[in-house]
DNA sequence: CTGAAAGCGCTTACAG
DNA sequence: CTGAAAGCGCTTACAG
C-alpha cells in the first residue's frame, strides 16, 4: 500500500475557492494576506488534516532538511550517546538524521557518501571508519556538501573535526596512576594505529616523560582489535613476565575489563599490586568488579556539538574556515585504581 | 554553505545537444535509445560526476525511499541491533533510514509520527513507548503510510508487529532454572505492566503452573524501572526473607547484575544457593562474574524481519493483511545457574 | 529513435 | 489583498 489521504494545497484552494499561492501565504502567515482568510485557511487546514509537504518545499530550495550521519558501527555504547546528541540538536533546528553505518569498511563509507548526496542531505557528519586510507571520496563529498568529522577524524581533510582531547585525556589517566603510587605503567593499545589509538599512546608517553619514567617497550603491548579477549591475552602475557607491571592502561574499556578478569583469575590484587584504567567509561565499567576507574567521553556533547556547527555552516553564506573543536573528557576514578587522596 | 556543483540533466542535455527526456532515458537504459546515444550520455555523466536527484526523482512517484523508524531509545545495545538489522535490510532495497527516539514519551512519540510523514517518509517502523496509552496518532498515522510495530507492541493497532516470543522466552528461563533443581523462583518485573513485562511474567506462572510449583506472591517483586539499582535493592530484600528464594528470574539483564551484585555482597554462592537468570544477553551479561545465565533476542534478526515485511507492505497493490511475527530466542546457559546436564 | 509538454507540491517574484 | 505563472529535477505518455 502506498501512501493515501495526502490532502495538498490543491484540496484547500478548490474548497475555499480561492488560488493556490493565496492558501501557501495564509499558511505561511505572510503579511499580505488578511486575517479573515488566514483564518478560514487556517481552520480547513486543521480539518483536513493537512500536511505539508516538505518534499516539495525543500525541492524549491534545494533543501531537504536532512542530515546524513555516517558512523563505523552504531552499536558501540559510546556511537550511541553520539547519536543521541545529534538527534536532539537536529530536531530543534527542524533537520531530521539519516544514519549508515561503515563497519569500519572504507569501501561502503565511499558509497554511503555517494548515497548521501543522491538522498540530497543539506549535511554530513562523519566518523571515518578505522581503515580509511584514501580520503579521496571524504574530499569529493566536500566539495558538494558541508562535511564535518568528528570522533574519528583525519588531518587530511581539510573540514571542521569535532574531536575529544585523547591525548590530554590519556595522559590524565597515565598521571592519576603515577600519582597513586605506580611507576611501571602498562599500555594496550592498537597495533595498527588509528587516530585514537596514536592519541592516547602520545598522552601516555608524554605522562612518562613529564614524570621522569622510563620507558620500557617491554611493557607497550598491542593487538589488532582491542577486545576483551585481547585485553585478557596481552595481560597474561604481562603476568609471565619475570617484573611484572604495577598498572595496566588500557585505551578501551574492553581491554580494561579484559585485563581485570585476567589479574583476577591469577588472584592479583587490583588495584593494590596491578592497577587498571580503560578508556570511554562504557556500561560495563559499573559492572565489572572492582569497578573500571575511565575516562568518561561526553559523547553527547560531540554530538550536539558537531551538529550546531553542522548546521551553521549549512547556513552561512560564506565558506568558514575549518576549526579543531576538542571537547574535554573526565578522568573517572572507580575501584580498580587507588583514590587519590 | 549551500550545496554546489549539481550537475543535473539539463547540464547534460545541452552539453549534447539532445533532450532531457533522451538523457533521462538513456541513463535509464530505456530501450528506444539507440545504444551509441547511451553510451555518450554515459560517458558525459561520468565526466561530469551526474549524481541523479534521488529527491526530485521520488518527488514525481510519490516515494523518497526513506523508512522513518521510531525507538524508545537508542542507547539499549539490543536496539542498536535492530537498527543495524533494518538498516543493512533497508540498504539492499535501495532505502535509508531516518531515526528518531521517543524517550520513552508518547507526546514525543506522537510528534514524531506527525514528522515523519512531513518528511513524506515510505514507511514507519515503531517501537512504542512504554507509556503508550493511547494509540490514537499511531492510528492516524497509519491511515497515511504502512507502519509496523515491533518490539514494544499494542495489540489496539491493527498492523503487523514482530515481536519476541517473550511468553515462550521466560517460560524456557524458568523451566531451566527447574530442570536445575530450584523450586523457590523469584521474578523481578516492572511495576507498571508494559507488554513485555507482561508476557515474560505470564512465562514465569505457566513454568511454574506447568512444573506444579505453589506461586509465591511474596517473592514476585517488582519495581518502575527495572535497573542495576532496582536489581539490587530488591534482591536486598528477597534476602531479608526468613525463607529465601534458591533462584531469581530478572526480567532484564540490569536487574539481573544488580541480583548479581547483591548476591556476592552478601556471600551467597551463585548458583548453589541463588541462581540468576537474566533477559537480552546484553553485552555486560559477559563482564559480570559469574557470567550470566540469560535469554538471547536476536535483535538483527527482528529488524530484517522487521524492514522486510515493511518494505513488502509498501509495494503491495492492496493492502495486506495484518500478522504477528513471533522471532525464537534463545536460552544462554552460563555460570549464574546450574548447566543442566 | 527523439522531442515537447505536462505534472509531482510547493513558493515567490510579478501584475493587478 | 489576491491570482497566474514560472520553476525546482525528473519521468513519461503522446506525437512524430
Amino acid at each position: 500500500m502506498t501512501k493515501k489521504n495526502v490532502i495538498t494545497l490543491k484540496e484547500i484552494a478548490k474548497e475555499l475557492g480561492v488560488s493556490i499561492s493565496t492558501v501557501s501565504r495564509a499558511l505561511n502567515d505572510h503579511p499580505d494576506i488578511s486575517v479573515e482568510t488566514k483564518e478560514k485557511v487556517a481552520s480547513l487546514a486543521k480539518n483536513l488534516n493537512y500536511i505539508p509537504n516538505l518534499f516539495a518545499k525543500g525541492f524549491r530550495a534545494h533543501k531537504t532538511n536532512i542530515i546524513g550521519v555516517i558512523v563505523p558501527d552504531i552499536g558501540h555504547y559510546f556511537t550511541s550517546t553520539v547519536l543521541k546528541g545529534i538527534m536532539r540538536e537536529a530536531e530543534i533546528h527542524g533537520y531530521k538524521v539519516i544514519v549508515s553505518e561503515s563497519i569500519n569498511n572504507e569501501k561502503r563509507q565511499a558509497e554511503m557518501l555517494q548515497t548521501m548526496i543522491q538522498f540530497g542531505v543539506d549535511g554530513i557528519l562523519l566518523s571515518l571508519s578505522r581503515t580509511t586510507i584514501s580520503v579521496d571520496s571524504v574530499l569529493k563529498t566536500l566539495e558538494n556538501v558541508p562535511l564535518l568529522l568528528f570522533d574519528k577524524v583525519s588531518l587530511k581533510v581539510p573540514c571542521t573535526q569535532v574531536i575529544i582531547d585523547d591525548e590530554e585525556a590519556a595522559f590524565s589517566a597515565v598521571e592519576h596512576l603515577i600519582q597513586t603510587g605506580k611507576k611501571r605503567i602498562a599500555i594496550i593499545k592498537e597495533t595498527e594505529d588509528s587516530y585514537n589509538s596514536k592519541m592516547r599512546y602520545l598522552g601516555y608517553l608524554r605522562a612518562l616523560r613529564t614524570y621522569n619514567i622510563e620507558i620500557d617497550e617491554s611493557i607497550i603491548l598491542s593487538s589488532e582489535n582491542i577486545s576483551m579477549q585481547n585485553g585478557k591475552r596481552l595481560t597474561n602475557q604481562l603476568l609471565s613476565m619475570k617484573v611484572k607491571p604495577d598498572a595496566i592502561f588500557a585505551i578501551t574499556d574492553s581491554a580494561a575489563i579484559g585485563a581485570i578478569k585476567s589479574l583476577k583469575r591469577s588472584k592479583i590484587k587490583i588495584p593494590q599490586q596491578i592497577a587498571v584504567v580503560g578508556f570511554s567509561n562504557s556500561n560495563s565499567s559499573i559492572v565489572i568488579e572492582p569497578k573500571l576507574t575511565t575516562i568518561d567521553q561526553p559523547g553527547n556533547k560531540i554530538g550536539v556539538v558537531a551538529a550546531q556547527y553542522l548546521i551553521k555552516e549549512m547556513n552561512a553564506t560564506t565558506q568558514l574556515e575549518p576549526k579543531t573543536i576538542v571537547i574535554k573528557t573526565n578522568l573517572i576514578v572507580r575501584d580498580s585504581s587507588f583514590n587519590p587522596n
